[in-house]
DNA sequence: GTCTATATAATGATAGAC
DNA sequence: GTCTATCATTATATAGAC
């Protein structure tokens, strides 16, 4: 028995096509199909494709929202558990993945606060010793959340690399070990590449607020 | 003056499109319009719209063949050059980043192809004692163009997170030291969570065949 | 709330003149 | 090679019955 309402299967239908084939693929009729009614009835509760786009993100914005706002709660900085987490919620993280990269407004928000409660839960596993601190915390943070939510937009193909299934337990197995490898030692033999990037700022002075001119135009 | 032939201007202007809104929602007649030709041209010269695709995909693989084998063959390890080299193709490597996520075969090649010369380029840099050696060089090259790809395909998120233009100098400079500070200390305080992960990979043997599969090649 | 039409708009593709 | 029509399809969205 399906006890949910016929609003919220028609949302949760639009959420999975969208995440599967994109906005711009999805069709009305589809998504209606799959939750069973007529391509009318998800206008007259939507009004439009974009209304339902955006009944969808926010859905998802929201679910994001409560699984992450547990994690904060308890502290947690392991990131098995944080794999273990996304793991939970296929659907929508297709879905994310594909607002992120199509760049809806909703995705946008989502990404800004993720960097900033990435930041947060670092500055306390710095604070507890089980992460190095570093010299420029905001910007690690959205880079590390870059490269998170990056390599999810392309697990197809980093699976196609693994010789793995999508989203598989392999697949996380594999990508958990690797990154934990270049997060835990990093890549470089020693700091060479680093001192000259310092050299070189120091001296250009390339840092963000004095940057905001450049010299050619 | 405008030098190029007028197939390679539709090619040039679609390459654009595509790249900017994606292949779904860019038109033929919007492209016509960039390159100041009627839409039946277009239909002309390439067939259809997914034969325009093609020929698209084909001429940014090649261009981005061309490049990499200059790197490949002068040795090229250092992550200033490859920034730079990227840099220099921003139309083909917003195309590209579009052709990845929308799982186009060619793109598929192509993050193949890098991610074999990645784990070439590696074992360079290893014995030379520039780089570390990985426990799973395969798995940490895949992992690596993922990032590195992925991140791109969210340069618009990135830049919001910096607050700077994507694309801009100053964008490259702050992905550039937020990315070599982490690839050269990690984030990690100590190694016990890789220890850790590495416990349980000896105990349930999740690893599928990885010793056989990393020799060859 | 839910359905069955139907209107309207846009797009990929074709045909044929020049 | 290049253009101007035009077709055929498909999608969103509307109107109105039940």
């Amino acid at each position: 028995m399906d006890d949910r309402t016929t609003k919220s299967r028609i949302r949760d239908a639009a959420i999975h096509r969208f995440g599967e084939v994109g906005f711009e693929r999805a069709t009305i009729r589809e998504i209606a199909a799959d939750a069973d009614v007529s391509p009318g009835l998800v206008l007259h509760h939507f009004g439009s494709k974009a209304g339902l786009r955006e009944a969808c993100d926010e859905h998802v914005v929201a679910s994001f929202g409560a699984s992450r706002a547990e994690m904060v709660e308890t502290g947690t900085t392991d990131p098995f558990a944080t794999l273990a987490a996304l793991r939970e919620e296929e659907p929508h993280l297709r879905y994310l993945m594909r607002a992120l990269r199509d760049g809806s407004p909703a995705a946008a928000r989502l990404f800004d606060e993720v960097v900033r409660e990435s930041e947060a839960m670092t500055a306390l596993g710095v604070e507890a010793g089980i992460l190095r601190p570093s010299e420029h915390p905001h910007d690690q943070a959205v880079l590390l959340v870059a490269w998170q939510f990056g390599a999810l937009a392309l697990a197809e193909h980093m699976a196609r690399g693994f010789g793995v299934e999508p989203f598989s337990d392999e697949m996380t197995a594999r990508v958990g070990r690797a990154a934990l490898e270049v997060l835990s030692h990093g890549v470089f033999a020693d700091t060479r590449y680093e001192d000259a990037w310092r050299r070189l700022d120091e001296a250009a002075d390339v840092t963000p607020a004095d940057a905001a001119e450049g010299e050619s135009e």
